[in-house]
RNA sequence: GGUCCCAUCGUCUAGCUUGGCCUAGGACGGUGCCCUCUCAAGGCACAAACACGGGUUCGAAUCCCGUUGGGACCA
């Protein structure tokens, strides 16, 4: 694997990349990935990275796509340097360029219909040649009159096309097999290869990573940079993420958007830990901060070959995010969550000294956002809901006396908390000859409703004095209209 | 169909440039154990891979050729 720094010290005073999606539709995982290479590598040299919409699609774009691009980019903190360029705008600037290559002979004037072409490439196909455009009106003479026209470029069609790529290595094109392609569509819309050129020249970018999928369209763009006369960039060619079945990662995957990761309480540098690692690799380690990748990324340990995308190590990483964060800044995005699951009616209605305390006694224990703030529900919640195998198991009529005798004495406590409960639980136990074990679990369903919670003192600490006791009482009157009931 | 890309545990990957340190390392997930008031977290251990076939070489995961498989583009 080559060096990276070492092919982009040519450019070192002002290296320019960029992010170009095309808005039709959400914000997918592998867009998100490329942005991330372009924006690190940018950060990391000091150079400016750019976001440019390719919206010449009409009939696919919508304003919608560019504003979930924008959200998406914006929630990792990946954030263009300039403003965003939008080609439905520059049209007049393709068609100008176009048409310099028309006076230069470098481009024709194409008149063959559509139907014309396909039915010329069926009968290649039935000849078994491969099918490429003939160049049948590269030499016209007489054009015919108001006859709608494409642009063709004049490819080159003898010698070879060589890309250094900066991650796939050299990539040799045989001319030969590339054809006259379109620059301007009939209806006057510049073609993909061609508008990108444009404006990646235009915009004076020095580096194009983008997906392996675009690796075979670049012997063309190298010849139109060339008839152009502008200096090509350097490419990289970064590869695919695929589903779980191996296919593209697409729709039918399940979730593909990056909002929807972000509703699902992922963190946003989980998640650029989590797919920076999809496709390069630092040693053995696997988390990083934002900060630190700024300061180490590099395309020398770039992967050439695709990578599945797994839900679980995501889930994984999102939970060593979450573990390390700040209480504080994890209670700030906890909030509004609470309130869309319906847990509060108003963030106000929290204390934030409060929200800290549950934030560390949870954030090691569940892998989301969304997680948590499900297992808040019942240290916020009045009532506790029993779960009824565990009332079963726990709630037995010969811990009953311990249970009351611990409501009892835990009203006398003040202050209510870990430090202050821990010696007088401890007394409880002593006088009812318990083992630890014997009334922490008890103790959890009556508070909980469950089996699993964190450290018992943090949990009563939580509830605080009045819910603690209330609930212990409530279920010493569980035990005793079970014992009825029988 | 043509051209191009890719190929290490189920998954993400280290190692490949500069063959020997590789009886292939780490991580996720799985299993077991430890810790322990439960659940997590954490610690320890186990199972698990160089796609295949040739060659080059004293020696190949590493270099070369081919095959197979996957993917992309062209319309």
């Amino acid at each position: 694997m080559q060096c990276f720094i070492c092919d982009i010290v040519p450019h070192m005073n002002a290296p320019r990349l960029r992010f170009a999606p095309s808005p039709t539709g959400y914000l997918h995982i592998g867009g998100v990935r490329t942005a991330l290479f372009n924006w690190l590598i940018a950060r990391r040299f000091g150079g400016t990275f750019i976001l440019r919409i390719e919206d010449t699609d009409k009939a696919r774009s919508t304003p919608e796509s560019i504003e979930a691009i924008l959200n998406g980019l914006a929630w990792l903190g990946i954030t263009p340097d300039e403003d965003a360029y939008q080609q439905t705008k520059r049209l007049a600037i393709y068609n100008e360029y176009a048409n310099r290559l028309l006076v230069e002979e470098k481009a024709y004037r194409c008149y063959c219909t559509l139907e014309e072409l396909d039915e010329r490439r069926k009968q290649a196909i039935a000849n078994k040649e491969t099918p490429i455009y003939d160049g049948h009106c590269r030499n016209l003479t007489k054009p015919p009159p108001n006859t709608p026209f494409a642009i063709r470029f004049h490819s080159p069609t003898q010698g070879e096309t060589v890309v250094n790529d900066l991650i796939k290595g050299r990539v040799v094109f045989d001319n030969a097999i590339l054809d006259d392609l379109v620059i301007i569509r009939q209806d006057g819309l510049p073609t993909y290869n061609f508008s990108v050129v444009i404006d990646d020249a235009l915009l004076r970018i020095t580096h194009v990573l983008r997906g392996d999928d675009h690796l075979t369209n670049t012997p063309r763009q190298i010849h139109i940079y060339e008839g152009l006369g502008f200096p090509p960039p350097e490419f990289g060619h970064l590869p695919m993420i695929l589903g779980q079945d191996k296919s593209r990662l697409s729709k039918r995957h399940g979730a593909t958007s990056i909002t929807t990761y972000k509703d699902m309480g992922y963190l946003p540098e989980a998640m650029i830990n989590y797919l920076i690692r999809l496709g390069w690799s630092h040693g053995d380690q696997e988390i990083f901060s934002i900060q630190e990748l700024v300061k180490i990324f590099s395309l020398d340990h770039a992967m050439k070959s695709a990578a599945v995308f797994d839900p679980e190590k995501l889930s994984w990483v999102n939970a060593q995010h979450l573990q390390t964060a700040d209480p504080d800044r994890i209670a700030k995005l906890l909030k509004p969550l609470l309130v869309h699951e319906g847990i509060i009616a108003a963030e106000a209605s929290l204390n934030d000294k409060w929200m800290r305390k549950l934030v560390v006694a949870l954030q090691s224990r569940w892998r989301t956002l969304v997680e948590i703030a499900h297992a808040s529900a019942v240290y916020i919640r009045t009532e506790v809901e029993i779960d009824e195998q565990a009332k079963t198991k726990f709630l037995k009529p010969e811990i009953k006396a311990a249970l009351e005798d611990l409501a009892l004495t835990l009203q006398t406590i003040s202050p209510f908390t870990h430090d202050t409960l821990e010696p007088a639980f401890h007394r409880v136990l002593e006088k009812h000859e318990l083992k630890m074990g014997k009334l922490a679990q008890p103790v959890r369903v009556a508070l909980t409703g469950k089996t699993a919670s964190p450290g018992i003192y943090d949990v009563m600490e939580l509830l605080g004095q009045e819910k603690t006791c209330s609930r212990l009482i409530k279920a010493t009157d569980l035990i005793t209209n079970t014992e009825i009931s029988f």
